[in-house]
DNA sequence: GTGCAGCTACCCCATTTGGGGGATATTTCA
DNA sequence: TGAAATATCCCCCAAATGGGGTAGCTGCAC
């Protein structure tokens, strides 16, 4: 059996270092490279022609998932594992619509990795078994969470949404994203009747606390 | 010289193992263990007594800087460096406070991170280059604009402050501190005013910002 | 090809907000 | 004690906000 070439990628070049090391141990496994960024790890993705990658998910810019779905886009063969950095729900349907194959949290311990990144090189699925279980979740128990009434809004809806959180006037953002003012309005309001929310000033906290800013 | 003997503390264990991986090819180096999370470092830093830690600051439950206010209380020799996640200057000066002698990011390389081990425990200390610019102007612009711009406000103002911010209507602060709404709509003209804000929105997230909330 | 979700724009109407003031207490402190 | 700061309440008024709607138009799914 031939060796599995495997491409690391992590905003933290530490960590795409330590990984490195930390697999270029194992037999079998032999190291293509690193990336530090969305668009380093496409590029290198269609150069290196790796076996497995291992994609962190949050990035500055271009994030995980995006790099995930470009990559499967245009290299079907490339197995990709995601490497959540928390148990963030939000993230996990996301990642396997992007074609991952495996999704595992970071404070998973190496021999558990090696196992999965074999796993995935054979063909096989794998998800982490407490991030299973929050899927499952998050597909039966769990609809009248903050982040799933996020979800109830639309895309249009969410711009509208970050731009009174920042303080802005319904005709400011009119005049931003081309629209009456009224429309703007009619947003809004759908936005409050949707989220439950009383006022502008709900909306700019629920928009902190849901990171939509 | 003798080795320079290395404890890692990160909540995601394939961090810690990737770190021990690495840092185990330096000469000079001996990897004393592993701790995923404060607790455990707090012990582990009493039973092993390395001469070097590398704190995660961001873990579940008590943080690093709080594990390194421990460890230095009754381990003064013990030198310890922050490894920060994003170049969040908040943390620099707290966990500068709490007695950490480096504070680097984990986008550092292996061998930048290798001479801040080394000098770090000659007796040095080390910021990264990002942060030492960012703490100064933490120190330069932060204190004189938010900080003492809170400070125009009476106390008064404050308590109104923060109902705004938490999106009570006038006539609900009102009723909640037994004013006219009068007075509640003159207290909101003048904190406007004195922040420099449009709208209840800004305060809303003037507050949050500034933590009065 | 019917239906539905989403986007757009508008109606009415009451209330709230924000920008100008000003007046009178009451407290603080030099 | 006497000025300054703070707190309280009020005026006017335009604009913005929020709570109800309705309605055409597009694109997509069934």
């Amino acid at each position: 059996m031939s060796t599995i070439k495997i491409l690391v990628v992590d905003d933290h070049s530490i960590f795409t270092d330590g990984m490195q090391a930390l697999l270029a141990t194992v037999e079998g496994f032999e190291i293509a490279g690193a990336a530090n960024n969305a668009d380093e790890a496409i590029q290198k993705a269609m150069m290196l022609k790796p076996d497995v990658m291992l994609m962190d998910i949050q990035m500055p810019g271009k994030n995980g998932i995006e790099a995930t779905i470009e990559i499967k886009r245009n290299n079907q063969d490339i197995k990709i594992i995601a490497l959540s950095s928390a148990n963030e729900t939000l993230y996990i349907k996301k990642m396997l619509e992007a074609g991952a194959s495996g999704y595992v949290l970071k404070n998973i311990d190496k021999d558990e990795l090696v196992l999965v990144i074999k796993k995935v090189h054979a063909g096989e699925k794998h998800l982490d078994g407490s991030v299973a279980n929050q899927l499952i979740e998050h597909f039966n128990t769990k609809p009248t969470e903050a982040a799933t009434l996020v979800d109830t809004l639309t895309k249009r809806e969410k711009e509208i949404l970050a731009f009174i959180a920042q303080g802005l006037t319904d005709k400011e953002i009119a005049d931003k994203v081309f629209l009456s003012s009224l429309t703007v309005i009619s947003h809004r309001k759908n936005i409050l009747s949707k989220l439950g929310l009383k006022n502008k000033v709900e909306i700019a906290r629920f928009a902190i606390e849901n990171k939509l800013i």
